[in-house]
Formats: structure tokens, sequence, C-alpha cells
DNA sequence: CATAATTTGTTTGTGTACTAATAGACTGTG
DNA sequence: CACAGTCTATTAGTACACAAACAAATTATG
């Protein structure tokens, strides 16, 4: 009866972004095999900040309490981040860059900015931040 | 010097895609509760084939070996798909939905695409056509 | 036919992501 | 001031996702 009774899984959104964000994290790990996607927009955001509470970097790079919370456990691991307890708000971890974290981040912006041109090769100019804006909008 | 030459985290489309699947994922299991969208996947594909061996399923749905085994076992163990090794290749596990994940599968499927509808809802239609075919030629 | 290469599935380890529960610290209101 | 509600961080549990290493079965090749 209807045109689209059928549920064909591959054209599904949901089932389409899934697997874009495959290859983008591929192409991420081969052009910055040190961090994940995930660390390094924790410490972007970090670097840009200067400073910022693991609740805050969480709310600002869009993990939620327990994510962030791993992902700083990791870069503190391998001091990029440092990280020390607010005594006006005893509540509050405070996160800052380390010197190496600045370095590291750093060394790896300009490969950041090649892996989202990498994502998007396929598209020309104008498609590429008509994807970026259609993607913000579903937000 | 260069018009772009900072780093803006929230421009990266790794970074708005992230968000894109939080929020989908979020819609999913609101309509879809008793599934994961990787799970429903798996399911509708076998109920589409028929059959299919774990391997087979994986690559149809984009699921590396480790991933989709444990996808499978966990819709094993509630029944909703069985599984037999095949007499004739016997490396191979072949799968099928039982009458309860047929049933599971017909449950859900116009939820399935209401998901993907909320998922699309704040672009037009011919924006949503747009969306879905740049992603695809991303992937 | 024998052995090398490939395919399939399993296991282990790491990392992201969410829920729910908990505890301690702060804020607002009566 | 007290105490209820809120905020921050931690912990435990489940699930996806990938890499790497392995074993068993099959296929290809000399």
């Amino acid at each position: 009866m209807d045109k689209n009774d059928t549920y064909i899984l591959e054209r599904q959104v949901g089932f389409v972004m899934r697997r874009a964000v495959q290859r983008h994290i591929a192409i991420f790990s081969a052009l910055i095999p040190e961090m994940t996607p995930t660390q390094f927009a924790a410490l972007a955001k970090l670097c840009e900040l200067g400073q910022a509470s693991q609740n805050e970097l969480g709310r600002l790079t869009s993990m939620d309490v327990a994510t962030i919370k791993g992902v700083v456990d990791r870069l503190r691991s391998r001091e990029l981040i440092s990280s020390a307890p607010l005594e006006s708000d005893k509540r509050r971890l405070m996160l800052a860059p380390t010197r190496k974290g600045r370095a590291m981040y750093r060394k790896y912006v300009a490969q950041a900015t090649e892996v989202s041109r990498q994502t998007l090769a396929p598209l020309d100019d104008g498609e590429q931040r008509q994807l970026v804006q259609l993607l913000e909008r579903i937000i």
C-alpha cells in the first residue's frame, strides 16, 4: 500500500551517521595516533580556556560526568593535564593543561584540521559547509 | 596571517557528528527502550535475510568481529536470535531470528522509522534527504 | 597431496558513553 | 540557623568499538 513500508537499515540517519563516525575515527587515529578524538577535544578545550573544572569541561565538550572523568584520568596519568581541588569551592576539581599538554596540543592542532579536511574530502566546499550546518541543526 | 588559524572544536565535523549521534541515541532509547540501536540493526538485518553467519551479519551492519560477537551474545541470551554451527563449514556460526525475535522486530519497526523522523525533524524534507546523501558520500 | 594463506570466531585489553546510586559541599529559603 | 534542594565528583554496571593475538577450519598453491 505505502510506497515506503519496508525498513531499510542502510537509509536510516542513525546507521549512516554511525558509519561516518567510524570512518572519521579511523582517519583521526591514523593522523593522530597518540590520542583519541575525545581526549584531543578535552585537551583542546582546556588549552583554549586555560583552566576549567572537570564538570565544566565535560559540558563544553559534550561528555557526561562519568565519561569526562575517564578522559581526564587518562590525560592526567599521561601528565597532559593537572588537577587540583578549588579552595573557594571544595566540590570542584580545577584542571589545567601542563606544559607537556600544551606542547601536545600544538603538535597536533594542524593535524586535527587535516582530519576534518580528509573526512570531508569527498565533498566540495559548499557541500562541506552544508553538511556541517545540517548536522548542527539536528543536535 | 591566515583568516582561519584557530582550531574551533565546535566546528569540526567529528565533534558535530558525535553530538548528533548522541541526540539520535537518546531519541532511540526513549522510543525503543528494550533494545539499543546496534542490537536493533543486527536484529533487523537478520530478519531481512532470514539467516546469516555471525561474520556476515557483522559486515552487513558495519560491526567488527569483536563487536558483533557481543551484540549477538546479548541478543541470544534474550532468545531473540538462535545460533548453530554450520555443518558444511564448521568455522561458521549460523544465526537466525527466533519467533520472539521476529515479534520484537515487528513490534518496533514502525518506532524505528519514527526515531529517524524525530532525529531529522528540525530539517525540511529536502534538507533531510540532503543530509543523508552527504553523509553517505563521506562513508 | 602437503603446506601456506585465508577465513571465522574467540579472548583480552583499552577507551567512549550512559544510568543509577552515593557522598560531600554549597545555596537558598523558611 | 537549619535544612531542603542543588551541584560536583566518584563508583559500579552495561554496552559499543577497535586492535591484537590466537585456534580451528577451509581454501589456494606449489
